[in-house]
DNA sequence: TGGATAGGGTCAGGTTTCCTAATCTAAAGG
DNA sequence: CCTTTAGATTAGGAAACCTGACCCTATCCA
């Protein structure tokens, strides 16, 4: 590898013959002439050969001058080219959010972010990873109702609030089946997001082993859907205190057992990320907000875990 | 043209993600560690996006890395191909001359400007300039019999020393003619160079504008030739007291009318070049070399024209 | 003719940037 | 457990850089 001239004489040759003078160029650069007819004087001792031919009237550039020009025009715009390309994708934040979570906590949420950080351009893709989990390169930021514990080693982790099962349903139709145990359930609709019943069969181990078929009842696309039918009546869904905290307190959904409370055995939602971006500003700024956007969520959970140490 | 991040740190970004770790990017720049660790750092941070992961074991390149590595070290390897390039061209010193003065004055003492400038490859072109004089996209110095009077306007001039010329010839040929006043030439042979008479002209014009006819004799492809056949008693050459003194201190030639010495309406051998090149390195050394080397030559004349103000 | 303008060169002095050298940290290898 | 390796970090001093004021020259214009 050759050696290079000092590489600010040549962005001050550069622009100073692009623009056909010194004051031209010292416009560009925000320097003085002075500053660039050094700089130029600088590289033409470096290289040992004149680079203008200076006259009363400016500059004119020499033949070697003309030579060097459109090599170094093209070599730096290679260069404002691609480093701009970089610092642009370092401004757009991709996230991607599963439906329930979307809908029931980022979406009501995300127009502070914008306001608090409005040099980032979010887009938001609310949907559920592919079979393999969450993949770095599709976004920035993933949102997962799991820790998932030691599954994807580049991935780190921060979590936001935990999940705390109980089952739930509209106050009529707790009424109507007048459910008093947890063996009851096995004359209630259950109602159940599509791809998982693993809510069901983690609060069900642990409180009814023998009282009620997890497997039963109906599925729904997300969690959202499920817990809509639920306040309207058609049955019992496996409800998050946190994320369905407005139901709890408008009196749309009741908890047939508020004792029975079952900390999800995933943790809870939390967000992901690349190892790589884990620290850039865009992501640090989306961790920052979303960790203080849960803190509410995380006060909430902790006040139900106390009432049931009482 | 988007604004460039700062360029020493682009170039300790590519030297460290070429060598793949900090430590022979710190090798190749011939600076410490720390100061690769910093550079990077500062262009990530103007990036807003990392362009290696750190590890215990050393650095990986991101994926924006692995993007903006190819890009820099193209551009860095253009700029240094051409600015190498011209370099390059600013230690190769081109020369022309023509015959005379190259065989009499030039060649004789080259390998001295070797010995002093050993960083200039000198490239010498012996021979007559074409119709339209010296071209300085031809050659960096050319040198000259004449002192170019406003000819070329964009042609520095340095004179080295001037031409006197008086009209010589071999010992026994003075005596076998015994030619003792400018008219007695008539009876002689001159001796010319092919391209011009000037020199024949512009002596008789002072010292006989009648005695002889300037256009008579035999002509020579350069002044050397006529002269060696001056030495061999052919004829009367107009000789230049200076170029010519060894002939004369040996007594090879001697001088017809010793005090009949006429300058030459021209001035003198001198060396031209182009305003471009005329104070770049190569030709300010060959400028003084040149001048220094005809110190001797400018005392010769000197001596001669004080003898003959007796 | 002579002042105004425009382009560049130069220098001293102060600021910014840069580098070094020493000290930390974390992992891997003997 | 100690050594080695690869980076991070920091203070402080060295180098590069820029400014601002001045000079020079040629041209324009009144």
């Amino acid at each position: 590898m050759p050696k290079l001239p000092p590489l600010n004489a040549l962005k001050a040759f550069e622009a100073a013959a692009r623009h056909g003078g010194f004051i031209g160029a010292s416009n560009e650069l925000h320097v003085t002439r002075g500053a660039i007819s050094r700089h130029v004087k600088l590289l033409e001792d470096h290289l040992g050969i004149p680079l203008f031919v200076r006259q009363p009237q400016g500059v004119r550039l020499t033949e070697a001058g003309q030579q060097l020009l459109p090599v170094l025009t093209d070599a730096f715009e290679q260069i404002a080219r691609e480093t701009d390309r970089l610092s642009q994708s370092a401004t757009e934040l991709r996230v991607i959010c599963p439906p329930g979570t979307s809908i029931r906590w980022l979406l009501p949420r995300l127009e502070t972010f914008q306001t608090a950080y409005p040099e980032f351009r979010l887009k938001l893709t609310t949907d559920f990873y592919a079979d393999r989990g969450f993949d770095p390169s599709d976004a920035d930021i993933g949102f997962s109702v799991t820790n998932w514990p030691n599954r994807a080693p580049d991935l780190k982790v921060l979590p936001l609030f935990p999940t705390l099962l109980t089952p739930a349903c509209a106050p009529g139709y707790r009424r109507d089946r007048s459910v008093t145990s947890p063996e009851d359930l096995t004359r209630c609709e259950l109602l159940h997001e599509t791809r998982s019943h693993s809510d069901w069969i983690a609060w069900a181990n642990t409180f009814a082993p023998n009282g009620v078929d997890p497997k039963s009842g109906q599925a729904f696309s997300n969690i959202d859907i499920a817990t809509k039918a639920a306040v309207m009546g058609v049955g019992v869904v496996m409800a998050d205190l946190v994320l369905c905290r407005e139901e709890f307190e408008s009196g749309a959904l009741v908890a047939l057992f508020p004792k029975l409370v079952c900390p999800s055995p995933f943790g809870g939602i939390c967000i992901l990320g690349g190892r790589e971006k884990w620290n850039t500003p865009k992501v640090d700024a989306f961790k920052s907000w979303a960790f203080d956007s849960a803190q509410t969520d995380r006060a909430a959970a902790q006040q139900v875990m106390a009432s049931l140490a009482v």
